[in-house]
DNA sequence: ATGTCACCTGGTAGGTGA
């Protein structure tokens, strides 16, 4: 079985580029983030078309999250339940027997800022849920954009970036209580290339220079992880013209 | 080099968020 995660910053304009990455990575489930679509725009006809079930949650402008599978995604949940949240960020199903959370966490935007006491209280939210579903379902997986570095290693800059959102200490920390909870970063499990990231800024010439940050991620229960034979960021589609600034995240499960 | 992109409003540019 094979997982996978993706920002794709605007499903409007990527569409073509994850339908042509599907038919070339035909994965059981895709969860993707940043559609920035309202509901009534989810293009789930195409993506039927090409053998993918959909469940979504959207909203104007920003935000928006899907979840895509071969098999039908049973419970399925929009955002954290008891979170109330104008944001669209959570989506999870259970698919073949694994439950599936996909979350675009809060950007932040800057550690004084509003929108950081947001990622926050955010983040405390979702590792509330996530503790009850692991109770109720031993094959989880967490995957999204966490808008997190969790360590040094996973940052091109780690003097510039020092305290710098994504970089805080308390972001970090809330990654830290997630993987507390018995998870386990399913990238940092095998022997990766070093400087290996999963976001380059737009600007600066930053994918040219390999200046980013490892900030999508793949959390998985100890069951799951004792499945897991690899996990990798697909670098291709970076390359692609009018690409994403992210790169898909894929997990390979027994 | 703050060297980009996507989306919105309200218009042939400017603001916001990332």
């Amino acid at each position: 079985m094979q997982l996978a995660t993706w920002n794709v910053n605007s499903l409007a304009v990527r569409l073509p580029q994850v339908l042509a990455w599907l038919a070339e990575h035909p994965v059981d489930v895709l969860v993707l983030q940043e559609t920035k679509l309202t509901d009534d725009k989810f293009p789930h006809a195409e993506l039927a078309a090409a053998g993918w079930q959909s469940q979504w949650h959207g909203q104007r402008t920003y935000n928006g999250v899907a979840l895509l599978s071969r098999s039908t995604a049973t419970d399925v949940v929009r955002n954290i339940p008891g979170f109330d949240d104008e944001q669209a960020r959570v989506i999870a199903g259970t698919v073949d027997g694994v439950r599936v959370i996909g979350g675009y966490f809060p950007n932040g935007q800057a550690p004084d800022s509003d929108k950081f006491a947001y990622k926050m209280r955010w983040m405390s939210a979702l590792r509330e849920w996530v503790n009850d579903e692991l109770a109720r379902h031993p094959n989880l997986v967490l995957m999204g954009d966490f808008n997190v570095a969790p360590e040094d290693r996973d940052v091109h800059d780690p003097v510039a970036w020092a305290g710098q959102i994504h970089c805080t200490p308390e972001e970090r920390a809330q990654f830290a209580a997630l993987v507390e909870l018995g998870l386990a970063d399913a990238f940092r499990l095998f022997e990766q290339p070093p400087k290996s990231w999963s976001w380059w800024d737009y600007r600066n010439l930053a994918f040219r220079k390999n200046q980013g940050l490892r900030i999508d991620h793949i959390l998985v229960s100890p069951a799951l992880k004792a499945r897991t034979t690899a996990c990798i960021i697909d670098k291709a589609p970076r390359k692609n013209e009018r690409p994403s600034d992210h790169a898909p995240v894929l997990l390979t499960l027994d």
